[in-house]
DNA sequence: GTGTTGACCCCAA
DNA sequence: TTTGGGGCCAACA
């Protein structure tokens, strides 16, 4: 069995599922995936997911304050938000506006 | 093989 | 309100 890689590929898939316009937490998507406890392990799995061919949205992944605390990791510090705002969420000083309304919850839309 | 780091989260003072 | 400490486990040096 290999849990690890298994991790990741249900990582990139329920970050795949969330409607555009939308974002979600690390904590949430871990929980959802029997992993909480672990929600460092969802950042890591992102670090590795800027592969354009996983098609993983990233960007609507955020913490659980609703900070962009993963824009650092992009091509540009910017890029993040910029993607954020063209899906219609408002971010202003790498803070997401409105997130209690904005969030998507694994737990319960699944 | 060991030690440190990290796109995090929770709780106490 | 802000800080500090503990836990969690994979990736990296």
């Amino acid at each position: 069995m290999k849990n690890t890689a298994n991790f990741y590929e249900q990582v990139y898939e329920l970050v795949k599922l969330v409607p555009k316009g939308r974002v979600t937490t690390y904590g949430a998507v871990a929980k959802s995936l029997g992993m909480s406890g672990s929600s460092r392990m969802v950042g890591t799995a992102m670090k590795h997911a800027h592969d354009p061919s996983l098609n993983v949205p990233a960007h609507r992944v955020v913490n659980r304050t609703g900070l962009l605390t993963g824009k650092h990791h992009y091509q540009t510090p910017t890029e993040m938000q910029e993607l954020l705002e063209k899906e219609g969420i408002i971010v202003i000083d790498d803070q997401v506006q409105d997130f209690e309304r904005k969030f998507w919850n694994p737990l319960v839309e699944l």
